[in-house]
DNA sequence: CGTGATCTTGAAAATTTTCAAATAGAGTGG
DNA sequence: CCACTCTATTTGAAAATTTTCAAGATCACG
């Protein structure tokens, strides 16, 4: 499928933004658009022939695994953002579906001549970068909270916060993009323990909860609190 | 003091190796070395002036301090490594040298300008900004460690990888950038059990204390357990 | 050689994990 | 469409780890 700029839900905040509409028409003829269920692999760790890609539409996790076998989540991917290793020969993480997702993927080679060609686009692109920068140190947040039920509490609030259109203000309500057992893992906690703090949390009337995903924030500023 | 990147101990790895001869010494006309002594801050977030910088030699922590006065360490810097806001109107986070250090420091302004006439720098940059999001990540999994003990020891060999001067080998001898309590910080544990953490790690043979910061790695693979 | 700060160590208290089981949800085939 | 099955989630109680509180030891430095 070829790319309708025109109709791009996140068109005025990915960083293909900053081209001028010949530039970007010119770049979207190399592009495809593409559409993920929850858990099809985008990218796979060690692809030689890795792409790169801006999300559309729902949410991506960029893993790793270790040795053993475990899965460590090293980055949540929102819509508008970018993924795909721009100078790397080959990926160097997993990149998988949270949700139904649709992306706008280009190879690495054409990427790699748009960026010569339109200076502005490699500095969208570093400025996109740094705000990915931004988002991994905001997770990393999360680990100096004290107890488990602020570290819930505060991924919980991180994940509204990618769910809504508007930066900054998180959505009211969202459907959880992470199982238990992901939310778990990106915290250092155990399934159990998450599972408890969220029951703790709507006890306390920080959020209330429709189903396993559901979530609908009842006091967002309890929710970060560091207790 | 102006500068001299025939003597610069970084100029193969930090980003301006991409810049010709000529094109550097004009970049480094604009700028000048700095020295900071442990301590030292070098920007405090909110300065409107903002600078950025690469650092030549010593150790930096960039670091956010919430509402209750709490720092929380979200990136350390090693030689080669660059810092700043580049698109920011004002420094989001304290940069703070963690060591006696050099840097080699440049307005805002300049670096901006530098982007836009070198594009070949503004591609290094957004490579190096790669790398600081490889290293956040690599700090994300130190909290996926399960025990304090592997957390305690993970966190080290990051910090004997930082500090050696081939990439991707670990210095076999080094002292320790952190205090305990900054340890603690990054790792979201307090600082008796990462003093009880090196003890144990002591004890059972993975590496040896000279003080409180003399690091000796003994048995490297150990650190890296995830027990 | 003090002096203050940092680091180590010990024992009780609190939190988290583990182990075990019940409940709820999602998807499937009849 | 419904019953069934499998997975994900919640909950409970004991075990393990970590934190807290309290001292003592060490280090850097004037």
């Amino acid at each position: 499928m070829t790319l309708a700029c025109a109709t791009c839900p996140v068109r005025d905040r990915a960083a293909c933004s900053v081209l001028t509409e010949a530039e970007r028409d010119a770049l979207a003829r190399a592009g495809r658009t593409r559409r993920l269920s929850r858990g099809e692999v985008l990218f796979a760790a060690g692809d030689a022939d890795a792409a790169c890609a801006t999300l559309l539409d729902g949410a991506l996790k960029v893993t790793h695994h270790d040795a053993d076998g475990n899965e460590r989540i090293l980055a949540l991917i929102h819509p508008a953002g970018f993924t795909g290793e721009l100078f790397a020969p080959f990926a160097g993480h997993d990149v998988v579906a949270l949700t139904d997702s649709r992306l706008c993927v280009f190879a690495r080679r054409d990427m790699e001549s748009a960026l010569r060609a339109h200076p502005a686009l490699a500095e969208a692109l570093l400025r996109r970068s740094q705000e990915d920068l931004h988002a991994a140190r905001a997770l990393l947040a999360l680990g100096s909270n004290r107890s488990a039920v602020a570290k819930v509490g505060a991924l919980v609030l991180a994940l509204a916060e990618g769910a809504s259109d508007s930066p900054c203000h998180p959505a009211a309500a969202f459907d959880l993009p992470l199982t238990r057992g992901e939310m778990a893992n990106m915290l250092g906690l155990t399934i159990e323990t998450v599972s408890r703090a969220l029951t703790r949390l709507e006890r306390d009337g920080a959020l209330r909860r429709t189903g396993s995903r559901g979530i609908e924030l009842i006091d967002p500023a309890r929710l970060g609190e560091t207790i």
